[in-house]
DNA sequence: TACCAAAATGAACCTGACTCATTTAAAATG
DNA sequence: CATTTTAAATGAGTCAGGTTCATTTTGGTA
């Protein structure tokens, strides 16, 4: 009947439930899915197994949880990392530098997303809520002009992703730290930016003419020597 | 002693592993890693279950088994699927038409991929393989002078594979059939066969870059013949 | 304090990966 | 061929660990 005891013991209940997706998460990163037993979790958060169970279907559904809540996260965080107020390239820039330190700072998390996904299809909502971060400053990219809009944005969407997610294995897989040039030259490619930069200097500098003279020469004096 | 027999048995013997092989892919492409039971594999293999554990392991151990087994295939095939003889963009076209087809038609056994990795390294080591054939193309490449150089090789494989993996998974989550435009836009970018196009009509005429590149291959062929 | 419902517990259960003593088949030997 | 030796195959048994559930504890309420 009144109104705060529910309150009071929601948050007690909500406190508990993020104190096992904390252990889960410890676990899990250290241990992997298949390494981490639910009897290590339990233990880490003080709990009982069976009250794990309270709290989540299985060991899976468990997994789901702590994956969800870094994707939660991970949205909250690359809205603050962007400012509002500027170009799309800027922007996009923003996003991806958030994105692979992300990606880096938290890999084992991450790569645990590959064992939640192939599961129902609901477990992916937070990443499609994430994603759309993205879609918004392609969308108003697009309104304002300012993107060449040569590729569709949900091809350009798979680019942005797809290639920060392998780089981030990359460098992890060579012991490298944050590459920002990453980032650039994936922004280069898809926006433009320094592609059309380098194009412009290109155009100048040495005469296409003489350059071209050099080559023929060149090529005659290859003819000779071959016979 | 005597030649034969031991390759008879040898024989008999990689027969039996590679029936065990067969019958691992299809349990695993059709219940999942976890979902695939051992006792499944060995009767679909027409095998006791202590007999699989001759020849792999551990259900890891086979899972690596099956899925380096798909990636040395997808090497010959891909190797196959590139003319020699031909300029960088198309190869890469057609690699990058193999590989996204390939993903597609076996998306069950690529996914399983990722189960595999997180374990030793050298599981890996098919895929690395084939990751081979993209670079043989890149290198090609830029000794032809048939890329705009602005990217590190490196970086630029990440993007390819990156892109195609995070397409072929839009592309199933959205059941759409192979969709060469991935393709062809992925090209653009990366190469920049219709972005140069734009940025080429802007310069007039080939760009200095090529002919650059142009000379620096000729004076390569220079310096051997003289050697 | 006594009551009740919700929360928590952990021993017992059950599935399924993996082992190993035993059987069966294949080579080698004479 | 008969016999010995060696290798391959078997499947019942072991065991780890995920999951369940009868019982206990807790915290709010009258």
């Amino acid at each position: 009947m009144p109104a705060t005891p529910r309150h009071t013991s929601r948050a007690r209940v909500e406190a508990k439930e993020s104190s096992i997706l904390d252990a889960a998460e410890k676990i899990f990163a250290e241990a992997g899915f298949d390494g981490a037993k639910v009897s290590d979790i339990a233990r880490a958060a003080s709990v009982a197994e069976g009250t794990v169970y309270l709290y989540y279907k299985n060991k899976q559904d468990l997994l789901a949880g702590v994956v969800g809540r870094f994707w939660t996260q991970l949205t909250l965080g690359a809205e603050e990392a962007i400012e509002p107020d500027t170009t799309t390239a800027i922007q996009l820039e923003q996003l991806g530098r958030y994105h692979l330190q992300s990606l880096l700072n938290q890999f084992e998390v991450v790569s645990l997303t590959y064992r939640a996904r192939p599961q129902q299809e609901q477990d992916l909502d937070q990443v499609r809520e994430y994603v759309r971060v993205f879609d918004r400053i392609m969308q108003r990219g697009m309104d304002r002009g300012e993107l060449p809009k040569n590729t569709p944005i949900g091809q350009l969407r798979d680019v942005f992703f797809g290639t920060l997610e392998f780089s981030a294995r990359t460098l992890k897989l060579r012991e490298r730290p944050y590459d920002h040039s990453v980032v650039t030259n994936l922004l280069a490619i898809m926006v433009g930016t320094s592609e059309a930069a380098s194009c412009v200097s290109k155009c100048k500098e040495p005469s296409n003419s003489d350059l071209m003279n050099a080559i023929k020469s060149i090529q005659k004096q290859l003819k000779a020597s071959d016979d």
